[in-house]
RNA sequence: GCCGCUGUAGCUCAGUGGUAGAGCGCGUCAUUGGUAAUGACGAGGUCGAGUGUUCAAUUCACUCCAGCGGCACCA
């Protein structure tokens, strides 16, 4: 007999081999009805599983939280039976679930295209309406090698060849078909339901690998309910109301075209807000005691290869020829012409740290299909700089922009800061000791500051390990922003070095770091986190003058006037147009402040303040409204 | 770069083997209207680029370019 626990406490005993759907039954008829798992001491298990010792047992419903994962599982081994049964021949690999929902990876003998969705997905249903039933089976390893390699299943033979020899090797049955499988699963192919739609059919490498075949990936999302299916649909429509090409194109920040791709043609109203961004950074840095400095956009290849991005990125650099036969790069970044700024001039250790900012455009040739409206581009600019200190600094500025850091995104109001350390990659410049030494530097970095972390390993730069900090975004996406590097190879590699207090010679270490990072990419998080809905400070238009009639249209020039020559971004809507229409459209335009005038307004001195999102409006004194905006548009570093 | 898809007016999109259409926007005129669409008229397109098939190509085929969704990449 096994003695069986449960969620409330009650325990009860068993025969030693009983399952899950015995147990259920045991306690109630109808829960056995609506039981479709089992969690054995927290672990997700099949309802059949067979219980030979003590354990804490929780039925899973078909309702529950946990199940959705199991439905998302049965929904992809439901998607790969169709798909083979409508294309024989197909193989089929790997199929996890995802946020959302899963996907299933497959080698086809005709490549799939979404037109087939509608055929697949009815075929889904139809395996559903089977309501065969989800039978585990545990294979003998050679046997289910052979079996695979029988059915022309050449990937999952792979994998299971790969499995380390002491796995079990489990089969999952439904009905006719089967497929390779950890499990667990709901008990039959009827209780995953219906409620999944096929979303993306892609490419993607065996394995992940980009030296592997592609096969074709199919995305698609599956819920408990239709609601709540229909709810996540609803959801990803809204997320595409905030995409910031869309809406860059709809309040005229910006626009791409043919013959540049990858780099942006910042229309007057977007570059307001860029310009904000540098202004406000600029103003953070001078504060924390950085130097602003402008290096060449191009120098010659020689550098690059003296600093050892040539080697591992000259594909990805322009370069252009002189006439005169030498070849210059556009830099991809500005370290080498920070280090030369460095070296000019004897350094002594009383110069250390010495911070050296610039908002310099970068260019990189970036593979096309990684371009990505503002998220990833081929030229940008970066708020990049470059701390440069002795090893004993290190620590300590390290925490310093780690503080900074934090702050800025928090006037940014981004809260949800993850922080990433990336070790060493394989591909590297210096030595394992340096590393070493590098690797522990910022490790007592996250330490000192009492910050969680992740590791992303592998994932440094060649010259060095790296701090990343993501911020999630108000729809929950997350972007990589910030990061600190350090670096105890590119001083040495272009000859940098300072005078010490023992009056020899000494290489400094060089800390890389933006908080920004693009300032592209920053752009576009804001625009997607606000909607368009920018804060005052930001708004590239801050107040529209919407006069009433045309005999207020002088009235409201001279309000204008008085706006800017106040500092705020003002424009006037001098059209033949009803109040309505103009309010309609410059809420359309996401414009935050609109200052309504009429005769009424003009004989009085006032103006009617009608703040975006806000049905009624507020009279005041122009002095008094001016006096107000000029407040309520101030930088949150300025508050 | 790789896989799939897309490219028609400023924007959103319809359409056809016989050189194109809507709504919004834009312009003109009338209207002077008090907080999310006043009306009438009008202009606007080498149908992404090139090659081929055809009497005839925006439409069919191929190549290229760009974009979209992924994968790979991201100093």
């Amino acid at each position: 007999m096994i003695n069986i626990t449960f969620p409330d406490g009650n325990a009860r005993e068993y025969e030693a081999g009983v399952d899950g759907l015995a147990i259920a039954l045991s306690i109630s008829k109808s829960l056995s009805k609506k039981a479709v798992a089992l969690k054995v001491d927290g672990k997700l298990c099949d309802l059949s599983k067979a219980l030979d010792d003590d354990a804490a047992v929780e039925i899973v419903l078909r309702d529950d939280e946990e199940a959705v994962e199991l439905i998302r599982h049965d929904t992809a081994h439901i998607m790969a039976q169709a798909v083979q049964e409508l294309f024989p021949g197909t193989q089929v690999t790997i199929g996890p679930v995802i946020e959302h929902g899963f996907y299933y990876d497959f080698d086809p003998k005709q490549p799939f295209s979404t037109e087939d969705f509608p055929k697949i997905e009815k075929k889904m249903r139809e395996i559903v309406k089977r309501n065969d039933k989800f039978v585990r089976e545990v294979w003998d390893r050679d046997v289910a090698i052979k079996y695979f390699k029988d059915h022309g299943e050449a990937y999952k033979a792979e994998l299971i060849e790969d499995l380390p020899g002491d796995e079990e090797i489990s089969v999952y049955r439904q009905g006719e078909w089967l497929d390779l499988c950890l499990g667990p699963h709901l008990p039959s192919t009827g209780k995953v339901g219906t409620a999944f739609k096929l979303t993306k059919l892609a490419g993607a490498y065996w394995r992940g690998d980009h030296n592997n075949p592609m096969l074709q990936r199919i995305y698609g999302v599956a819920f408990a309910d239709e609601k709540s299916l229909k709810a996540h649909l609803f959801m990803l429509e809204e997320a595409e109301k905030r995409d910031h090409r869309r809406i860059g194109r709809e309040m005229d920040l910006f626009h791409f075209q043919e013959e540049a791709p990858g780099s942006v043609f910042w229309h007057a109203k977007g570059w307001t807000l860029f310009l904000q961004l540098i202004s406000y950074m600029r103003r953070r840095q001078m504060d924390a005691g950085y130097i602003e400095v402008n290096s060449p956009d191009m120098m010659e290849k020689s550098l690059w290869e003296a600093s050892g991005h040539w080697e591992k990125f000259g594909d990805n650099m322009f370069t252009t020829q002189t006439p005169d036969d030498k070849t210059f790069c556009c830099k991809p970044m500005n370290c080498p012409g920070h280090v030369q700024i460095f070296k000019h001039g004897l350094k002594s250790y009383r110069d250390l740290p010495l911070k050296i900012a610039e908002f310099g455009k970068v260019h990189r040739y970036e593979p096309s299909g990684a371009l990505h409206g503002l998220m990833r581009v081929r030229s940008f600019t970066q708020d990049d700089a470059h701390v440069f200190c002795t090893p004993e600094q290190i620590t300590e500025e390290c925490i310093k922009i780690n503080t900074l850091m934090m702050t800025i995104y928090k006037e940014f109001g981004f809260e949800d800061v993850k922080i990433k350390f990336s070790d060493r990659p394989e591909v590297r410049v210096g030595s394992d000791e340096i590393w070493d030494k590098s690797e522990a530097a910022l490790k007592a970095v996250l330490d000192a500051a009492g910050v969680e972390w992740e590791l992303n390993s592998g994932e440094g730069a060649f010259y060095g390990p790296k701090l990343e900090y993501v911020l999630r975004d108000a729809i929950g996406r997350d972007w990589q922003c910030g990061t600190t590097q350090l670096d105890f190879n590119l001083p040495g590699r272009l000859g940098a070095f300072y005078i010490g207090a023992d009056g020899e010679k000494h290489e400094p270490v060089m800390v890389h770091r933006a908080m920004f990072g693009s300032l592209e990419r920053f752009t576009g998080i804001l625009i997607e986190q606000h909607a368009g809905r920018f804060p005052l400070w930001l708004a590239p238009t801050q107040i529209v003058v919407a006069p009433i009639v045309s005999d207020a249209d002088d009235y409201g020039v001279a309000l204008q006037e008085k706006c800017l020559a106040a500092g705020l971004r003002c424009e006037i809507d001098l059209r033949n147009e009803k109040i309505n229409y103009k309010v309609r459209e410059h809420s359309h335009a996401k414009v935050p402040v609109m200052f309504v005038v009429g005769m009424r307004e003009a004989e009085e001195g006032t103006v009617s303040i009608r703040r975006l999102g806000q049905k009624h409006s507020k009279v005041m004194s122009v002095e008094e409204a001016i006096a107000q905006m000029v407040i309520d548009t101030q930088a949150p570093d300025q508050v």
